[in-house]
DNA sequence: CTGAAAGCGCTTACAG
DNA sequence: CTGAAAGCGCTTACAG
């Protein structure tokens, strides 16, 4: 058996209370004795047990993280982030996997709860109203990541999304294109999918190119979709000179699919993405894309809740940076 | 204040033994207790606390993830396999980041035994001695993943390397490659280094080729030291029609310089990677390489831990199976 | 500066 | 079938 706090009091000759201040660093004991204790529990390998601390404290120094799909890279990038800054400050990170499916997520609160979690982070999925009232009925802070709310107790960190989107968008018209596709991320999609169309909306209203709804494709963020959706702007008969597919996954399905049908990127077709993965800078051509900072936006996240715990205060939201990486996919046709 | 055992008790006109036993699906209560019991705890939402239950039981349910860096995609998808079969099977997933660093490592495994952790999963990491005394004083559980280690007591679940190695460098001698390139990962590393590189020694030595260390580099599995490698490759004078590289991105990198001095894949050279990553097989040419299950991998290595666990009994060890995924680096040039 | 005692929210013999 | 009580390993007023 581990030696608990009982052994080393009695073998230092001190009652658990006096060893309970030294531990915790408190007032209210003489250098003699706190030598005495310190050398003890040295002696005997003492190491405190953290679930009997909470049990009084209330507080189990664990935050829970709730995603989506931990494997993709946009969820470890994030997760990354917040378990730096976690562990920084002394908090342990459990990890959720909720799959895209909502009785999983519900599941998982209840769990969080029960194991009397600090706080929860949500990465990259909607807020609903029974995840939130679970939340609130157990007077757990929450904050989201790459996602939104309005909520006033319910920060969030993001990028922001439509202007990420106009600025790729624009990126490409200030080049000489006109003929803009969107390869547009899941219909419906609060975050990553309408926002981003709205910007490339307004990026083509904005320098007077009209909307054509013949060159807007819906996918669901990954390859496959991307090969799909190029495929199928491929048949249409009207020009088409670059494409601002809403991930990378889709831009890569998009250059495949381009180069299937015998089109180079970005001598025929010009091609820009989202995300910044990891491969997108090491592709022949290498991706042009928009870089949003997951790995910030996780330790920001994580800051804002440890707050949200340790004082009990209400925390702004933050919109974060993005960047247009400049790389070879798109050619300047002016 | 959310209710606890003892409300429910008095509001239900029952002891809290009671209670607790219907919680817990024991024995020793009629059924109209029990009735009556469940009713008033959906009446108050009350939920337990596992932080008390777990100060009773010794058991957290709750393992702890040790892994050099979290963000990789090899990293995430083993993560997502422990995730999966944890949650199955009732038990959370604390997430550590331990980084090249060792002093954190040993920071973590003290602040797991201080959490009271039930068991630990090392991720591709060496159990060093002073690792595995730690556990060892503290009775906790380990296993090993994509990671090897002597000791009965600890598990593991891998691919064998060598073999996979292997098998690669006899792909490309198989269709008629002679003078084979490695680029091997980093100097000294146990499982994913000096392994592979063996495997490859020993495939050239089987087909009676001669092994020419001018053709062997040293990278540490990132994409930059490919580009370095296959840089320095290029320069000898030697011929050189194939390359083995120890990791995808060393293999990613190694195209991306063959093809900045105009040599086309897999025209002008060969190339086979090691791990599939998620865009590999994306990329133009797609790449040629070695698959390990890691999703699988994280799987068996949570079933592993949970049965020792809970059992308290001696697991085997998995070799699991790796794959070469035929793709398009690889000419045939018999 | 120090200790006895109550309490955190549960579980589990033990007794009836 | 049911309850009173001790105990898990700590922290924290309270009293001295």
């Amino acid at each position: 058996m581990n030696p608990t706090i009982r052994d080393v009091a009695k073998r230092a000759n001190v009652s658990v209370a006096t060893v309970s201040r030294i531990l915790n660093n408190l007032t209210g004991y003489s250098d003699k004795t706190k030598q005495k204790v310190l050398q003890t529990i040295e002696e005997m390998g003492y190491q405190p047990n953290a679930i009997a601390r909470s049990l009084n404290n209330k507080r189990t120094q664990t935050i829970g993280v709730l995603f989506p799909l931990v494997s993709s890279e946009f969820s470890s990038e994030i997760l990354y982030g917040i378990e730096n800054y976690a562990h920084d400050n002394n908090y342990s990170v459990l990890v959720c996997n909720t799959e895209i499916d909502g009785t999983r997520t519900l599941k998982y609160l209840q769990l969080l709860r029960e194991k009397q979690i600090d706080g929860v982070i949500f990465a990259s999925e909607t807020l609903k109203d029974e995840y939130y009232s679970a939340l609130q009925s157990a007077q757990i802070p929450v904050v989201l990541v790459a996602s939104q709310s309005e909520r006033p107790d319910v920060p969030y960190v993001k990028v922001d999304d439509k202007q990420a989107a106009y600025d790729a968008t624009r990126y490409l018209i200030e080049r000489g294109h006109r003929d803009i596709a969107m390869i547009s991320g899941t219909k419906g999609d609060p975050i990553a999918g309408t926002t981003r169309f709205e910007g490339y909306l307004l990026a083509l209203h904005d320098h007077g190119i009209e909307y054509d709804d013949e060159l807007v494709r819906y996918g669901d963020f990954l390859y496959e979709s991307g090969c799909e959706a190029m495929k199928s702007l491929l048949q249409i008969k009207r020009p088409l000179t670059a494409v601002f597919a809403a991930s990378d996954e889709m831009a890569i399905g998009a250059i495949t699919e381009a180069s299937r049908h015998g089109m180079r990127v970005p001598d025929d077709i010009s091609i820009i993405g989202y995300d910044n993965l990891r491969l997108s800078s090491m592709l022949i051509p290498a991706l042009t894309t928009v870089h949003q900072p997951l790995n910030e936006m996780g330790r920001i996240a994580a800051e804002k809740l440890i707050t949200m715990v340790e004082t009990g205060e209400a925390v702004p939201s933050s919109i974060v940076p993005h960047a247009i990486m400049e790389r070879q996919t798109v050619k300047n046709v002016i």
